[in-house]
DNA sequence: ATGAAAGCGCTAACAT
DNA sequence: ATGTTAGCGCTTTCAT
């Protein structure tokens, strides 16, 4: 067992509460003290035990982080956001991947609440029916969420405006004169922003009275290979769009491989436009149209908004509220006029 | 306060050890106490306060991990294996970064021995020096680097072999009738693996009687544009070098789209080799060529080594141990054969 | 300024 | 099968 208190102050000759006090408001001890102990710290390598000390405080300075993977760019980002602002703040981080699985949402809260982190930032499958969440609700646990922007519910929650980000991004390309603009994303049920993406992109065609294409919904939310019948679909110039509005855009950069694969050109046979605006985007040549998010942002935010409510327990004072964070259409070569 | 297994004892009218035992070994209580105490939980929403047990164990069933950042998507894509390693053997993870400070590193470690983890996984900027490592050594405290591959010392690590993936790349570059083979890294005092993969550089240039270029070194290792001086060297095609081997994909992926910017095509001017094989590498126009490292698998096996290590502390026994695990050299469009 | 002592939640040894 | 109890490391009254 490694040195606690005790020994310390067995070794400098003084009580346990002594360490203690030095330890916290160094002040209130005698300089003579003090420097015993402080020696005494160096000969046996004392190093505080926060297990003790959260047991007894009732608190861990501990955050913990629920997303679904961190092969998605976005998600690393903002967990390094998370991680930057939280250090900051002598705060921990407790990292959890869900894979987009829905079960292991709870698991995952579950088990961070057995470590009585302080509160929770994470981005749930739906934010308006989510049992993991009404039970953070129900135990009034701090947390907030990323990336999700709650329709029904009030939830705190820091992210984009997902909805009218897609409507801009779709009216971008339909003031490029694209008619035939068709939605790649990943199974919606895995993921509301998605679903709110798509919204956006059905808003956005209704008003300018195009046809709203069924999207091309795969399986995947990250890497994904588009199947063979939706290949046969691209090789038609009759039945393909003209642009492709992708909800992610490691989609976006996965189907511009597809489609060069099969001798279509991008953006001459098909524009593509994605969702997050990832840095390596900008590094491709075409150069990736996208929606770029303030990922980093989003984390350092809901960090702090986590934080304040952690310290600032003044319960449902104001409701839980959902912060906007602008984003930016970025245009990018993947992406150009259309002329039929 | 949360209700304790006080409460729920006194809920279900047993005692406070009948409870702790149906959570621990559920067969020794009998069945109608299990079904009162599990009522009880229900009705109080007890959930078990791991901070207690861990204060009575002396362990906490938590691994630390420790890398430079995650804008690199070899580290989140690690630390992604790592965490599901981790959870299928029920164990948290706490995470932080270093951005690639070395005075951060043993900021971090303390902190991380103050929660009392069980054991961290760490990348150091320099394995052969580390004062950080030092102090686990003596402390006992079981770790386990990644992607560092130590030299002169015995640390136990997981890794792929840098210098001589590096000199098969370079290799390949020379067997392509490359002459003028120049390297790109971010600097070498922050990144011991960029430095062993120069000496491989170093190495397949003086076995083929090719000039040992001095490599470019650029302030960081994540996205960087190349200083106007070096775009200066690149405009004058006998200055410049055939083929560039790059320290990390993203510098390689960065120096493309410099390339591009002034005029030069890759590979036809100049071929470029990257290094981790990102996912992203393999979508690009043309393809990324790069030396891949299974940074899952790194984690992963990280990981499992490390659980080896606390859970059989049969201490120094088998001196520690560095673990190679393959590469690949990906070979993609971005680099071309040269003739003179 | 310092010490004694209680107690945070839990487990395990011991007793029954 | 169950209860009693000590103690993990720490902070914080309450005394002195």
């Amino acid at each position: 067992m490694r040195p606690s208190i005790k020994q310390v102050a067995l070794e400098a000759g003084v009580s346990i509460a002594t360490v203690s006090r030095l330890l916290n408001k160094p002040d209130s001890v005698s300089i003579d003290s003090a420097s015993r102990i402080n020696q005494a710290i160096e000969v046996l390598g004392f190093r505080p035990n926060f297990t003790g000390r959260n047991l007894r405080a009732g608190r861990s300075r501990t955050v913990g982080v629920v997303v679904p993977t961190l092969s998605n760019t976005v998600f690393a980002q903002c967990l390094q956001g998370v991680e930057t602002a939280a250090r900051q703040r002598d705060y921990s981080v407790m990292f959890t991947a869900t894979e987009y699985r829905q079960q292991d949402e709870s698991a995952a809260v579950e088990l961070l609440l057995a470590h009585r982190v302080d509160g929770i930032i994470l981005t749930v499958t739906n934010a308006d029916a989510s049992s993991t969440l009404d039970v953070l609700d129900r135990e009034r646990i701090p947390y907030v969420l990323v990336y999700n922007q709650p329709q029904q519910t009030a939830r705190p929650s820091v992210s984009v405006d997902n909805r009218a980000a897609a409507h801009e991004a779709v009216s971008h390309l339909i003031n490029l004169g694209h008619i035939r603009i068709q939605m790649l994303s990943g199974q919606f049920h895995a993921s509301d922003r998605a679903l709110q993406r798509y919204h956006g992109y059905r808003q956005a065609m209704h008003e300018h009275g195009l046809q709203v294409l069924t999207p091309i919904e795969i399986p995947r939310h990250t890497y994904a290979a588009l199947s063979s019948e939706h290949l046969q679909i691209f090789r038609d110039p009759l039945r393909r769009p003209s642009a492709l509005f992708c909800s992610n855009d490691l989609l976006a950069l996965s189907v511009m491989r597809d489609l060069r694969a099969i001798g279509l050109r991008v953006p001459d046979d098909v524009s593509v436009m994605g969702f997050d605006g990832i840095p390596l985007g900008e590094l491709m040549d075409p150069m990736l149209s996208s929606v770029a998010q303030p990922s980093e942002q989003i984390g350092k935010l809901a960090l702090r908004t986590l934080v304040r409510a952690i310290e600032e327990p003044q319960d449902g004072q104001g409701p839980a509220s959902t912060q906007l964070l602008p984003h930016t259409v970025r245009l990018g070569g993947s992406v150009r006029t259309f002329h039929s």
